[in-house]
RNA sequence: UGGGCGAUCGUUCAAUGGUAGGACAGUGCCCUUUGGAGGCACUUAUCUAGGUUCGAAUCCUAGUCGCCCAGCCA
C-alpha cells in the first residue's frame, strides 16, 4: 500500500507493537536486517474483519519501518485446508490494499522441518511416543497437577530415529505414534509438557499431495517458519502467549534465526460473531446466503455489502493494539464507513417505499431536467440532469396526513422543497378502500425552480423524489444486524447462539423507484441515496434489473425524535 | 485450585514519574437545498488498600475482578 508514515504518526496514537519495533530498529537488535513480518492465516476458511486488524498491523508496521511482509499460509493440517481458501485469502488481502513481499507456505518447509526433527532426535530432545491420544492426554496432568512421563520417553536415539523415519515412510497407521519434544512433564505451562511435534496423517495435502504422511503441529512449524523467513517480529493474538516459551525453545535448540513472538488482543465487535466454526455453521445451515452474504463479518461479505478498504483500514488503525481484551462498538466501524462514503460516494435519488404525488398545477405532459450536484461534499464530482414531471414518487414516510409534533415533512397545507426542484404544498389526498393514502395532490410554485423562492420564503424540509414516468424499478436488499444481541455468544442454558439471530436482518424491497441515471450503475459501484443511506450494486443484478445492497443507513435524527416521543 | 496476561470516561485508544487527552456513543445549541454532513459546548474515568516519591494512571506490595491454557486444531 502507499502508506504515508507521517500521516499514520499523526493520525493514530502509538501502540506497544510499534514501540517494540522502533526500539529494536534503533538498537539494531537484528543488525542491518530489515524489519520482517508475516501474516500467517491457515487456509481453512474465509478472512473476516478480525483478520483485517492483524493484516493492518503485520503489513502496516513493517511498511512504516521500511520492512517487508510475507503472506504465509500456515497449512500444516491437510484435513481442513483447501485451495479455495488460499485464493480467497489472497484476494481479500489485496482488496484491503496490501501487497506481500513473498507468498509462502509452511508446507514449503516440510523438508527442512523434517531435517530439524532428525536433529532434535539426535540431540536427545525429541522422541517417538506410542501412547494413544487418550493416554497422552491422561499423562499430561491437569492445570494443577504435573504430568507423568510416557513409558516411551527414554527410548534410545537409534530407536527414535528408526521409528521416526518409518513414520515418515508410511509404515504406521494414523494415530499410532507421534514425535514429541522432550521438555518437562512437570512444567506449569502445559505447552511445555512434551508437546507433540508430528502426527501421522495419511491425508492428501492441497499442495504437497501425498508426499507426506506425517505433518508438523502448529507449535513445531510456526516459529521455525518465521525463522526461515528471517521474520523479526512475529505478531499474533493473545491466546498464543502461553506458546511463546515453546516458540523460543525450538528456536534455541536449533540455534536458528531468533524470530520473536509478540502478542496483541484480538478484535471483538458488538453484534458480531468472529468464530470460524460458527460462521461455517451459519453458511452450512443456510442461515445466510453464503460466506459473502452481506450480513457476514467476512471480508468478502463486508465488501459485497459495500464497505470500502479505506474505511476498514481507518477503523482498525483507530482501534490500535493492546493486550487488554475488550469489545468494540460496531458503531465505531459504521462511523468510519459513513465518513469515507460521505466524502466519496456519488449522490442519487431513490425512493424505497413509493407514494405517488401529483402536482395538479404542473402542465400535463410537460417534463424538464433539473441540475443536481453529484456530491455536495465534492464539487469536482460535477452535476447531472434529473428528469422532473407532473407525477413523482416520494417516500411514504415523508407524508403524514396528521403530522406528529416536530414533523417537518409533507402534510396537508404544508409547503416543502423537492430537492433541486420546486416548492410544493400538499392540498388533498386520495385513499384506497382501507383508508390508506395512495396519492397526494399538491400544487407547486413555478417561481421556486431549483429549490429557492425569489421571495426568500423558507421551508422546513427538503425531500428526495423521483419522476414517476422516468423512474426505474429496482430490488433493494435492506440489511440490518445479523444478531440482535450485542454479544451473540451470550445465550441462556440450553440455548444456542442461533437464538440471537435477528429475524429481520434482511428485508427485500422489490419495487423501489430510482432516478434513471442509476440504470448505468456498475456492479460494486457505491452511492448515497440522499436522505436514505449508502447503497451499492450487487452482482446479482442483471442488464435489465438492478439490485442494490444497503451498506448502511444514514444517521436518522428524526427516527430518534420519534422514538423518544414514543417513550 | 497451577501458570500466563490484563485492569483509565458507557465503549475504545492515549498520557512512558510532572495539567488525565482523542475518537465513537450520548445531550444541548448553531448551521444546513440531505432531520445527512459540518461547527460549538456539555456530561462521564485512572479496580481496591497500603507503600516509595516534592510529585504516581505510571514504580513496589497485597488483594479484587476479567481473559487465556489440560487437541495427534491453528
Amino acid at each position: 500500500m502507499n502508506a504515508n508514515p507521517e500521516n499514520i504518526e499523526t493520525r493514530t496514537p502509538s501502540n506497544f507493537l510499534r514501540e517494540i519495533i522502533a526500539e529494536d530498529a534503533r538498537t539494531k537488535k537484528y543488525g542491518d536486517a530489515v524489519i520482517q513480518t508475516r501474516f500467517p492465516p491457515e487456509p481453512n476458511g474465509y478472512l473476516h474483519i478480525g483478520h483485517a486488524k492483524a493484516i493492518f498491523l503485520d503489513f502496516g508496521l513493517a511498511d512504516e519501518f521500511g520492512g517487508k511482509t510475507n503472506l504465509r499460509f500456515d497449512d500444516t493440517n491437510p484435513e481442513k485446508e483447501e485451495t479455495e481458501y488460499v485464493e480467497s485469502i489472497q484476494e481479500d488481502v489485496r482488496w484491503l490494499g496490501f501487497e506481500w513481499e513473498k507468498l509462502c507456505y509452511a508446507s514449503d518447509y516440510f523438508g527442512q522441518l523434517y531435517e530439524w526433527a532428525l536433529q532434535l532426535i539426535k540431540a536427545g530432545k525429541a522422541y517417538v511416543d506410542d501412547l494413544t491420544a487418550e493416554e497422552i492426554r491422561q499423562h499430561r496432568g491437569t492445570l494443577t497437577e504435573p504430568g507423568k512421563d510416557s513409558p516411551y520417553r527414554n527410548r534410545s536415539v537409534e530407536e527414535n530415529l528408526d521409528l521416526f523415519v518409518r513414520m515418515k515412510n508410511g509404515e504406521f497407521p494414523d494415530g499410532s505414534r507421534v514425535l514429541r519434544a522432550k521438555i518437562d512433564m512437570a512444567s506449569p505451562n502445559l505447552n511445555m509438557r512434551d508437546p507433540v511435534m508430528y502426527r501421522i496423517l495419511h491425508a492428501t495435502h492441497h499442495r504437497t499431495g501425498d508426499a507426506w504422511c506425517i505433518y508438523p503441529m502448529y507449535d513445531y512449524a510456526h516459529g521455525q517458519s518465521d525463522s526461515i523467513e528471517n521474520v523479526t517480529h512475529s505478531m499474533c493474538t493473545l491466546e498464543f502467549a502461553d506458546h511463546q516459551p515453546l516458540y523460543r525453545w525450538f528456536i534455541e535448540q536449533l540455534g536458528i534465526f531468533p524470530s520473536q513472538q509478540i502478542e496483541f488482543d484480538r478484535l471483538n465487535l458488538t453484534y458480531t460473531l468472529l468464530s470460524k466454526r460458527r460462521l461455517l455453521q451459519l453458511v452450512q445451515e443456510g442461515r445466510v446466503r453464503g460466506w459473502d452474504d452481506p450480513r457476514m463479518p467476512t471480508l468478502s461479505g463486508i465488501r459485497r455489502r459495500g464497505f470500502t478498504p479505506e474505511a476498514i483500514r481507518a477503523f482498525v488503525a483507530s482501534v490500535g493494539a493492546t493486550r487488554t481484551n475488550g469489545i468494540i462498538d460496531i458503531e465505531m466501524l459504521e462511523h468510519f464507513q459513513r465518513d469515507d462514503l460521505n466524502r466519496r460516494a456519488a449522490r442519487a435519488m431513490a425512493v424505497l417505499r413509493p407514494l405517488k404525488v401529483v402536482i395538479d398545477n404542473y402542465p400535463e405532459g410537460q417534463e424538464e431536467m433539473v441540475d443536481v450536484a453529484n456530491n455536495p461534499e465534492d464539487p469536482a464530482a460535477g452535476t447531472r440532469q434529473v428528469p422532473f414531471s407532473r407525477e413523482i414518487y416520494i417516500e411514504q414516510d415523508d407524508f403524514r396526513e396528521v403530522p406528529p409534533p416536530k414533523y417537518y415533512r409533507l402534510s396537508p397545507g404544508k409547503e416543502v422543497r423537492l430537492r433541486n426542484a420546486y416548492f410544493i404544498t400538499a392540498q388533498n389526498v386520495m385513499k384506497d378502500a382501507e383508508g390508506n393514502v395512495v396519492e397526494v395532490h399538491c400544487t407547486y410554485d413555478p417561481a421556486s425552480r431549483g429549490g429557492n423562492s425569489p421571495d426568500g420564503r423558507k421551508v422546513k424540509s427538503t425531500m428526495h423524489w423521483v419522476s414517476a414516468k422516468h423512474a426505474i424499478s429496482a430490488e433493494i436488499r435492506v440489511y440490518d444486524k445479523l444478531f440482535s444481541n450485542p454479544n451473540p455468544s451470550d445465550f441462556p442454558e440450553g440455548g444456542s447462539f442461533l437464538d440471537n439471530l435477528n429475524p429481520n436482518s434482511l428485508e427485500i424491497v422489490s419495487d423501489a423507484k430510482l432516478e434513471p441515471s442509476l440504470a448505468d450503475a456498475k456492479v460494486e459501484e457505491r452511492f448515497q441515496f440522499e436522505r436514505v443511506g449508502y447503497f451499492c450494486v450487487d452482482r446479482d443484478s442483471s442488464e435489465t434489473r438492478k439490485i442494490f445492497n444497503r451498506t448502511l443507513a444514514l444517521k436518522d435524527s428524526w427516527a430518534k425524535i420519534e422514538k423518544k416521543a414514543a417513550g
